[in-house]
DNA sequence: CTGGCTAAACTTTTT
DNA sequence: GTTTAGCCAG
């Protein structure tokens, strides 16, 4: 056991004052009220809080936020920037908690005037539509989602001729990661390639040549993809003038999860703020686990360094979530890193428990055993909510899924697949993202093909013409029918007209797409019901916002993260199981936590093991994964995988091995368990004690796959 | 020119 | 298991 007498103890003594800082430790103390304890509201030094997971550093932020409302700060006048919209929803609702201990009724007024929270690429939108007239953009652009991008991609690819080339060239997907890298982490074209697409580097000249087509195509259809809420705003504060002006619009910038945040987001805060006055980043790096978006430590690392005098770092390591064995299995974990880290945590939540390391056959029995476990703990009065699943990729969770569904246990799944992926929803938004700006060619290529006899070559033909005109609208009205479009091409047109004009209102107009959809719907889908419910969820989700502008572009930014395609969702108020990826679990914590898949080739992810930097980020995501539990925590190592790709002998099967992040030195810190319990006996079951010599069932299956 | 077909390649994490 | 390029009949 670890011996601790750092400072940050609750017996040390700090002079009163207002009451809601007492609850608070020396260090996050120090942290909430950097620079403000004289009435220097404004001229607050750059602050750097190195905070541990667990060591409150939500909470530290928020306190942060309240004590400078409380002393007077203008709540307009503060821009909080974090990882996620969830993220700021949660901290502007602590922030008025802790403000309204002091101010009471006021607290509401002055917190709703939060208003500048969000991420960066909220923001990022909200002051480019702003700003828009003084830099050459349209206000009304729209935002494209990773999947339009690559659409965009696509199609930007064809015309190029690249989709026919003797080799084959990168596919959509990989030419618009290739192309946010290069813009995220402010790296050239061919360094991007030798570090992170070497299989690509022959096709640097091609590369570069579509990326400026992109480009262009994107400013003539006036839209912007993620990257580009970024990239604007970076060149927008590039500018001296509009730096100094939007720099002083707010007094005290504050940055959630700093370590996840790329050089072209510290370029943005360095530009709004140069000297660092009022600028707090607060992260760890030990849990950086975005370095595929091209997140960076250095940020965290380099930040003290870009002031001068540098910026004063406080560092939060006392953990008040996990118990201390699984807090001593996770050091022991991050330890191993072949960087170090700037601290290690500690806590005084004795436990006798050590985290547990089960071993169990397959992905079934891994299913079953947590569904075991997960109902044991609800009898024993844990609710489903107070514990969580997680994984590494989305589709590990599908045994799983299968058996909560058996089970009749509900579940609400993060990450991976969203509801806006699916076909049907994103042919209803892109109607009404072609009605909201008719030059955007993703939306209106994949509108015009859903009419029957429309395919690619006269989708083209009747949005170039739109694109040649002044009134794009006009121009569709006036349009030709394509020669096989017959009586829906007037329906269509029609349609758009009304949209157009938007008698109907909003919400109102979203059902009027949706009635010009259906049969296009019904007649390409034989599952056309369940889709149906899909868009009546979408109409739900519509009315929410106030206008067809705001729905498109919020919901680009933060779409719905649950999916919902199991039959029965979880209202809001009844009690379900959180199933999450990893990475969607950051800053969350429960009290039981399953970790599945703790093999290699799961943890670290067969397709990371590329480099050393990418082994040590799938070590830092086991970590955090560990870090997420406060009493309980299970790892589950299933021996033996079934792969499913194809094959001329069907299923067959590979045998796991536990994780490389946990080698044998470490095993002391944990329980170890083989499950299912029962050891069968040889002379009751004899069939058990034999093993399989040839699976029959698996060659039935693979005649007919 | 569209749309249905086959063969083959690819398969993570997310604002 | 899903996506994509290419082939071919109508």
């Amino acid at each position: 056991m670890r011996v601790y007498d750092g400072p940050e103890r609750n017996d040390s003594t700090v002079p009163a004052n207002p009451t809601y800082l007492d609850q608070l430790n020396p260090r996050q103390r120090q942290a909430v009220e950097h620079g403000l304890l004289a009435d220097g509201l404004h001229s607050a030094a750059p602050l750097l809080v190195i905070a541990g997971a667990g060591s409150g550093k939500t909470n530290t932020l928020a306190h942060r936020v309240a004590h400078l409302i409380v002393k007077g700060a203008d709540p307009r006048r503060i821009l909080l920037l974090t990882f996620s919209r969830r993220a700021a929803t949660e901290m502007a609702r602590r922030v008025e908690r802790i403000a309204g201990q002091v101010l009471g009724q006021n607290a509401g007024v002055m917190t709703d005037a939060l208003t500048w929270a969000g991420t960066f690429h909220g923001i990022g939108a909200r002051l480019l539509r702003d700003y828009a007239p003084e830099i050459g953009l349209d206000p009304a652009f729209s935002i494209h989602d990773r999947e339009d991008s690559a659409d965009l991609m696509n199609l930007v690819r064809h015309e190029l001729g690249f989709s026919t080339t003797q080799s084959r060239f990168p596919t959509k997907a990989t030419c618009l990661a290739i192309y946010s890298r290069c813009v995220n982490a402010e790296t050239a074209l061919e360094e991007v390639l030798r570090t992170s697409y070497p299989w690509c580097a022959g096709w640097a000249a091609e590369l570069r040549q579509l990326f400026a087509a992109y480009v262009e195509a994107k400013q003539r259809q006036n839209v912007l993809d993620y990257d580009d809420l970024l990239l604007y705003w970076a060149q927008m504060v590039a500018e001296p003038s509009i730096a100094v002006e939007l720099g002083g619009r707010f007094d005290h910038v504050l940055v959630d999860e700093y370590q996840d945040t790329n050089r072209l987001q510290s370029s943005i805060l360095l530009a709004l703020k140069p000297g660092g006055q009022g600028l707090t980043v607060v992260g760890d790096d030990a849990q950086s686990i975005y370095s595929f978006r091209a997140a960076t430590v250095r940020n965290i690392l380099d930040f003290p360094g870009q002031f001068s005098p540098p910026a004063a770092i406080i560092t939060l390591d006392r953990n008040y979530r996990s118990s201390q064995p699984i807090l001593a299995a996770a050091n022991a974990v991050i330890e191993l890193a072949s960087e170090h880290f700037t601290k290690n945590l500690w806590t005084d939540r004795t436990s006798a428990d050590r985290p547990q390391l089960v071993a169990v056959r397959d992905e079934t029995d891994q299913a079953r055993y947590v569904v075991e476990q997960v109902l044991a703990n609800r009898e024993n009065g844990m609710s489903l909510k107070q514990q969580a699943v997680l994984f590494r990729t989305s589709h590990h969770s599908g045994p799983l899924e299968v058996e909560l569904t058996r089970h009749n246990i509900p579940f609400v799944k993060f990450g991976g697949l969203k509801f806006l992926d699916a076909a049907h929803v994103k042919d209803l938004l892109a109607l009404l993202r072609f009605v909201q700006n008719p030059r955007d060619r993703v939306a209106g290529f994949r509108l015009v093909q859903l009419l029957p006899g429309v395919g690619p070559t006269s989708a083209q033909r009747v949005l170039d013409r739109m694109h040649d005109a002044a009134d794009p609208i006009g121009a569709l009205m006036e349009a030709p029918s394509p020669p096989r479009a017959g009586d829906e091409w007037p329906s269509f047109v029609n349609a758009i007209a009304q949209l157009r004009a938007g008698t109907a209102g909003w919400p109102a107009e979203l059902e009027q797409a949706r009635t010009w959809y259906e049969p296009h719907l019904e007649r390409m889908h034989d599952d056309a019901a369940t889709r149906k419910a899909d868009l009546i969820q979408l109409e739900q989700i519509a009315a929410g916002y106030s206008s067809r502008e705001r729905f498109l572009t919020e919901l680009t930014l933060d779409p719905p993260d649950a999916t919902s395609d199991q039959a029965g969702v979880p209202l809001r108020d009844e009690d379900y199981l959180i199933l999450s990826t990893i990475h969607s679990a950051k800053g969350q914590e429960w009290k039981s936590v399953f970790v599945l898949n703790v093999v290699d080739g799961c943890i670290p992810s067969d397709l990371g093991t590329g480099t050393t930097a990418e082994i040590e980020e799938e070590r830092r995501l086991l970590y955090v994964a560990m870090t997420r539990a406060k009493d309980h925590l299970h790892l589950i190592v299933p021996q033996r995988f079934f792969t499913h790709q194809q094959s001329a002998t069907g299923d067959r099967h590979v045998y796991a091995a536990r994780t490389r992040f946990i080698p044998s030195s470490l095993l002391k810190l944990f329980e170890r368990v083989s499950w299912p319990v029962a050891v069968p006996d040889p002379a009751t079951s004899p069939a058990a004690t034999k093993s399989i010599r040839v699976d029959v069932g698996a060659k039935m299956r693979s005649m007919w796959r």
